[in-house]
DNA sequence: CTGAAAGCGCTTACAG
DNA sequence: CTGAAAGCGCTTACAG
């Protein structure tokens, strides 16, 4: 019943400094690698730490104008295995680091509520992430102003020529593509785009005219369309593509679910892959290895571009300046089995 | 140059006192909403707020014996569209109850490393949620000692009977699902389970013997096999399923993941799904149903799962004991394309 | 090389 | 109803 049992926190630097018989400084210098603890006091005290199994209180530390030790991430979505990817290389290149990832999603807004701001000041952040995410130009202004570290993966929206950023060449990406499809012989190429604000979809909708272009073949309105990278409107696009005059014999679809979306609409109209109709995705999620036939894709190294975004972060919190603003990760093609000669016609 | 116009962090509560011609206390206390403050003075000091944007430092609060916000969730991997759920449901319950996620991953280590648990000691978390991830036992009992609740998702290895828990009835699933293949007509039903050590294959697997038992078929343990929930080993267990003897009509896959490597060995087979073979998996992941053809799968819901999880770690916050120790989320067949009547005997 | 002192931003008794 | 005082666990100058 005594007040004094009930303690149920954990050890802390005065306990420390006690126990080795010095003062709470010196087990602070020692802490913080100081040069000028003697050799016999620094042993003490480390023993004691390994003993006691004490950890620093972040808490305290981050009160004190040190690190908090917390990035912040925010994503679009939770429910693309895209942001699984992405989430996954930035786990473990934070983890190597010592840092926490705090996550947080949009949730269907365009923009984060003022509330997450507000979260990322309160726990004392020291970076943030923004994953295919907006977020008003008040918030970075508030986020420069408190020297929080930002850098932008896959940028919503306009890029600030400042925010360090990085990406994927999609242009390249949809070059590829394409020109894949066009060396197999297809000539009627459709391509279902990704949401028009996005830098990615405008750049990989450019490599795709590019390629087109290149091969001396018209580009038709008709067979560009936007979507959302999402199954269902992959499958809404091509049941409409499939319905215009000279239907395409190829689909380049902006993403793998998207191309998912096709697969589906294309087996409704008992449509085979990819005999009557080929079909080429964007991202190389685990997934497309996995569909039935494996897709053929383009690759972006999702993982390895968090871990570049957790590279930068690093060097800003060094205080270095980020080389170069914005980073390209190179895209692949990856040939598998919806892809292949258009049907000869009859 | 000088050194006051530097300050780049943001407002303080002290600020605000000042700003409002109070005293730091009754800041506190207007954000704390206590009662004893006129109602004068609560109004002045929240228009100060208002307008210098303040939020209270989470590290500040943390220190002095507060919350600090944040719940620790610690996860088997970062692969599987499995955790992604999960995590999307954790997220948005976080949210609305105005506490972060803090994300780590195993990386395939069977435990986490000490590192993880002093980071939950050092940033203060609040609580503690795993998901498919075991901890050492002396690990659980130093988040007891810190009284910092725990609750587990899917539990990995035994359950501690006193660790508050949610899954699914994975029985009735394993059950309901072999029952789905039993009377489409199929006799020689194979199962490849989940690694062994996990709750959820147990349960599973004793809900295929038991609907096998009711059906009056007999378990033949070729028919069994243990997988790791991954598509490789999917695959690589049918190829085996495939040479047995009286090979299998229908195969019911511990995991969605899993069904699609049988989706793929089949394929390289030759056999089609259910023409030839029917196919079940488990979790109703989205990519379920965007397989060709559409899985038949027995759906847990896994985001549902994870808001429970945040439920309890509530309960726990507010001191309030859980209710029940463990709470199971109902599961449910859903009948896709991949199962059928087995192809009558020539 | 070591430690006394001040202070980070808050909250909690406790006087008034 | 309001505020002076103490203290949470640490770090950073600054004496000695």
């Amino acid at each position: 019943m005594n007040g004094e049992l009930d303690r149920k926190e954990g050890v802390t630097m005065a306990d420390i400094a006690e126990l080795a018989g010095v003062s709470v400084p010196t087990v602070s210098k020692v802490l913080n690698g100081r040069s000028d603890v003697s050799r016999a006091t620094r042993d003490r005290v480390e023993r004691v730490i390994q003993e006691q199994g004490y950890v620093r209180s972040a808490a305290a530390r981050a009160l004190r104008g040190g690190r908090s030790g917390l990035v912040d991430v925010l994503v679009h979505d939770l429910e693309s295995p895209y942001h699984l990817e992405v989430i996954r290389g930035i786990e473990e290149a934070l983890a190597r680091s010592g840092l926490s990832l705090v996550l947080s999603a949009l949730h269907g807004r365009s923009r984060p509520a003022r509330q997450w701001l507000e979260g990322v000041k309160s726990r004392g952040s020291d970076a943030v992430i923004l994953v295919l995410a907006a977020s008003p130009p008040d918030q970075l202004a508030e986020l420069r102003r408190l020297d929080i570290p930002l850098v932008v993966l896959d940028s919503w929206g306009q890029t600030q020529v400042d925010v360090p950023s990085v990406g994927a060449t999609n242009w390249v990406g949809g070059f590829s593509a394409t020109e894949h499809l066009l060396s197999l012989g297809h000539r009627r190429v459709a391509m279902i785009g990704g949401p028009a604000p996005l830098l990615s979809s405008k750049a990989r909708a450019a490599g795709y005219r590019a390629a087109l272009d290149a091969a001396g073949v018209a580009f038709d309105v008709e067979l560009f369309r936007s979507g959302d990278f999402l199954p269902d409107r992959g499958a809404a696009e091509t049941r409409a593509l499939l319905d215009v005059e000279d239907a395409p014999t190829a689909i380049f679809a902006g993403s793998d679910l998207q191309a998912l979306g096709v697969y589906q609409a294309l087996r409704e109209r008992g449509k085979h892959v990819p005999e009557d109709i080929s079909v080429v995705g964007f991202d190389d999620l685990p997934v497309a290895s996995l569909a039935t036939p494996p897709l053929t894709t383009v690759r972006q190294p999702l993982a390895e571009m968090g871990r570049m975004a957790v590279e930068m972060i690093r060097h800003l919190l060094e205080g270095e300046d980020v080389q170069d603003g914005r980073v390209e990760m190179p895209t692949s093609l990856v040939v598998r089995e919806s892809s292949g000669t258009p049907r000869p016609l009859s």
